[in-house]
DNA sequence: GACAATGTACTAGTAGACTAGTACATTAGA
DNA sequence: TCTAATGTACTAGTCTACTAGTACATTGTC
């Protein structure tokens, strides 16, 4: 049983069930997890994480609403199976909002979208090579 | 005179004094607002946004500190002459950070970082066109 | 039906962000 | 030097996000 070690950092500043769910979308997204796979239990992560099961039941809930997990009261939680792709238009208006808020960002921090986009290619290659 | 029209908006949810950063950082891009003019005083603003001076001192201190305008007690605020590039190194990190930034709330969205990769290198392109 | 395991609901405490009230310090000019 | 105008500092109130404590509801198994 290789669960996946999750773990939190309190000095971040990023709340926990926030951690949680990053956790469980890497791990999806590299196949560390995969769908149907159920995960930890609320009460379980919990107390592997010495959290309180309601912060864990709030990151599942609202990995449910995205549509990452499916959750069944009295039987657990699991990655979700097909996660049904968001309708191709919305979804690809999703992404241009997403890159047109952070251009303005980086605008306004003084970079060219130039500069932006490079930095993007070098951090993603990178993360390739590893 | 034609000052930059400062507007706040209540329900949006964005913190005032973040509204009025946003705003000059709008209107110094777009060269309604140059080098050296002066900003309206902390209490002039206060006044016409019905907001309390702190909420303006802070937007200012703020952007000063990011070296947006320069601020003398007792003289005004100004508009920075010449935003000092930061040095590179400062200035590497802060991209990577935003980079960094972007590619976690992409992946939280549910894509891919080629697909973002991608999207920002179509938006860039498309904006060179032009 | 009983029981154990699971997620859910409700309530409350805490910390931080945000805004405001008020007093203080600095500057420029008469 | 005096005064008006400017930014600054300190304090406090309010609201929200986050987390925890505790009890409840649902499911599967015996």
């Amino acid at each position: 049983m290789d669960a996946v070690p999750f773990r939190l950092d309190s000095g971040s500043g990023v709340p926990f069930y926030r951690q949680v769910i990053d956790q469980v979308l890497l791990a999806v997204a590299d196949g560390r997890l995969r769908p149907g796979v159920q995960l930890p239990t609320v009460r379980q992560l919990a107390v592997d994480l010495s959290v309180n099961l309601n912060t864990i039941a709030r990151a599942y809930r609202e990995m449910e609403i995205r549509g990452i997990v499916e959750t069944q009261q009295g039987t657990g939680t699991f990655v979700a199976h097909r996660k049904a792709e968001k309708k191709t238009a919305e979804r690809r208006k999703a992404l241009e909002r997403l890159v047109d808020q952070f251009l303005t960002t980086a605008t306004a921090q003084g970079f060219t979208h130039e500069e932006f986009a490079e930095a993007l290619l070098e951090r993603t290659e990178e993360a390739g090579r590893r």
